[in-house]
DNA sequence: CGCAGCGTGATCATATACGATCCGAGCGCC
DNA sequence: GGCGCTCGGATCGTATATGATCACGCTGCG
């Protein structure tokens, strides 16, 4: 079979088994979910190219398959750019992340172990202590890790994979970092307290996910009601 | 293997607008989601190629794309296969579907026009028809059918995007089409019955989603118990 | 209205994996 | 003990993916 019996093969294989179309995938991955390319950038191949030291057809490739995953259009003899979505998407968009994160708690609750608990709870403690001097950006953040920690033991795999898109998907929004409505912080915090009681006290799965659900439900409406003006003043 | 001479390229095609990558998809998907590539077989990049009469890239643009939906799966240096989903994906891409479609149905409830009412219980009735003499095929479209009549409404067109990648990604369970467990039918056609009954009369949204994903929960059940009694927990 | 930039796709060169063939050793049979 | 059969393993060949370069045409801008 191989001309090498298989020590060497293998060994060759890990140290330089990554293609190229795939280094640059996840190259531009990276850039599009921390938001170093911010939606609307345009990706211009050649370029990206140059930046990675390879032709352009592995980026190509790269950018079908972000296309596919909706973190990138394109268009045809046009080129390329990080996806935005507006207002509209974006309130679809969050709609489904309730739903599915809220079905991703009350799968992950019973799994859950002392640890994670006190993990959230601790994560929601530094929310509440960031209530004042007030840093949106720090707030988002915190925010997903709570959520993530408790959906996290979640034992559908595609569920969570689902999840994890739409994130990324919610992060196409055009100004600002994922969702904060000024207003809803000491509410939104005090439904996390809620739920973490929730799943402690071994709740029914359907009451989990409603109130998970809710929660997210309750972010948009607020989103919605309060963050609409155009952009900037 | 020779290579095409490929003689003229500037000629005939001009009229098309798409370009020759969409083509490849388009092509591509359609094989693959009417099974007429079925799951684990091997795509041949010069053998599309020279099908389609394009070179290799564009073709495996197409594929790129296909993988990051999860229709195709992708081996460095070994090349694609239509995506192989066992039983394990089918169980957890199933929980999700019922999950999706639930709520899809339960959004889209308040939008149905009696037509919509008609045309489900039509396809219903055809159901129930085909119960004896027994069409596992014809089931599972006339299934599909009923399912989409009835979600078709729903206003949130991302969750409606999701529900179809779902059905896709169903699709690739390597034996027999979709899902189709014979104790089930009668019983299904009875739930069916119940939502659509359930939304006629204008049942609270939470029920009649409750009910569609049960429907969706209790055939994902049967087949499970029946196809692998006792696997998993 | 022409020029420049850039996306599109073909062709070519290279790397890699899989399959076929061939060689030599172990082993049973005469 | 000699002969042939079979099987493990290496070498080579071919099929195929991967990526670079080049030619062409569209689009946008002056």
């Amino acid at each position: 079979m191989a001309r090498e019996p298989m020590t060497t093969s293998t060994e060759a294989q890990t140290a330089v088994a990554t293609s190229k179309s795939q280094r640059a995938y996840a190259w531009l991955h990276e850039r599009i979910v921390t938001r170093e390319y911010t939606p609307g950038y345009r990706l211009v191949l050649a370029a990206i190219a140059a930046e990675l030291d390879m032709s352009v057809v592995p980026v190509r490739e790269a950018i079908r398959r972000l296309e596919a995953q909706g973190l990138v259009t394109f268009e045809r003899n046009v080129g390329a750019h990080v996806a935005m979505i507006d207002d509209s998407q974006y309130r679809h968009s969050m709609g489904t992340l309730a739903l599915l994160e809220g079905a991703a708690t009350a799968l992950a609750a019973p799994h859950l172990t002392e640890a994670d608990l006190r993990r959230a709870r601790e994560v929601n403690r530094r929310l509440v202590a960031g209530l004042d001097d007030f840093d949106p950006h720090a707030f988002t953040a915190l925010n997903q890790e709570f959520h993530a920690v408790l959906f996290a033991p979640c034992p559908n795999p595609r569920l969570l994979e689902l999840v994890t898109t739409e994130w990324a998907r919610l992060g196409r929004l055009r100004d600002s970092t994922f969702t904060f409505v000024p207003g809803r912080a000491q509410e939104s915090v005090r439904e996390h307290e809620e739920i973490v009681r929730l799943i402690e006290a071994g709740a029914p799965p359907a009451d989990v996910e409603r109130a998970a659900r809710a929660h997210r439900s309750a972010t948009l409406a607020a989103y919605l009601n309060h963050e609409h003006p155009g952009a900037h003043a």
